[in-house]
DNA sequence: TTGGGATGCTTTAGGCTTATAATAACGCTG
DNA sequence: CAGCGTTATTATAAGCCTAAAGCATCCCAA
């Protein structure tokens, strides 16, 4: 859950005049504003988890490799690779060869070797993989509404907007090397 | 960390009329918006972890409970309790025993006995863990202004204050029980 | 054709996290 | 003052995650 820190940024110094460079009240902004975005992601997060566990007995990284299998089919209807599909969950291969064990054991996917290069598989939905998705689906996207009730669409559209801005400030790799 | 899903919020049915209740068009806005918060927390999670691996050789859960503990100080400042420190870092019991069993056999927190109550131990931090601790900070400061470099003060007071929004949204049981 | 670097994947060791069960101390009530 | 529910903490089992090392295969160039 990865929490906390408040201590600069509950309590600072009302006017710590910083010799030069930068500017701690500005500082102290940011902090409380990653923070509170780290608290909305847990809170989401943890609820989202809880409830895929109580209702469907299974994990959130376990759903999140199915809809990426399926929303994958798209661009590759025979499957993906181990490497691809840890690129494109954004974790390492040696998690994703874990994961694939367990979603292979309960038969919810299926991993064949890719002929044409003996190294690789190739890791799919199967039907009953497809079906458990499908009936995830809804109710993720129901527990998502949920929590996002309380934010008028204007105020959604917005958010999205300074997330973008966000995102991409956080990807510029400001200070060192490229 | 935990992405993906993508299948409901890239490819959907351009007008799915729902028969009645919830817009599809409105869920997969805030699918949208969930999954690019969760990108950018773990965009700037994902950093921090690094920077202070490879500038200090610890780890975020660590950081947080020292700092968590020197914040603690001015509200306790005889340390905290495991339960009461479980609960300001918003993470098991289980959990805290064995970051605290670490941090001290690194030397930076002490954990004592409770007189009046012989079951609790009282956590804080050693002067090697304050120092370190103290290290730490400014850096950790800098880091999260490096990555918010991008998004103007303007911009950051109306993301705090929607995240507040969401937060509080998020932390209403809706649906079922309270 | 054969050597060697690149690529795909798994294994390993270590840490984080949770839920659940067990243990110990407390504190109240009868 | 004895028993019992509550609270503080630790132990355990399982899963998630990473970095680094290792193995197999591929592919290219000499």
């Amino acid at each position: 859950m990865t929490t906390a820190i408040r201590a600069q940024v509950e309590s600072v110094p009302e006017e710590t005049v910083s010799g030069q460079g930068t500017d701690p009240d500005a500082d102290r902004a940011m902090l409380r504003t990653w923070l509170r975005m780290l608290a909305c992601t847990n809170i989401i997060e943890g609820r989202v988890r809880g409830a895929l566990r109580d209702n469907f007995n299974t994990t959130l990284p376990r759903f999140d490799l199915l809809a990426q299998l399926d929303a994958s089919s798209v661009d590759a209807p025979d499957g993906l690779t181990m490497s691809e599909l840890s690129r494109r969950l954004m974790v390492t291969n040696g998690n994703v060869t874990g994961l694939v064990n367990r979603l292979v054991n309960e038969g919810f996917v299926s991993r064949v070797v890719f002929p044409p290069d003996r190294r690789a598989q190739l890791v799919s939905l199967t039907p009953a993989g497809k079906r458990a998705l499908d009936g995830m689906t809804p109710a993720h996207a129901t527990w998502i509404r949920e929590m996002f009730e309380g934010v008028s669409p204007h105020e959604q559209r917005e958010l999205y907007r300074l997330l973008g801005r966000l995102k991409q400030s956080a990807l510029t790799p400001t200070g060192r090397a490229p």
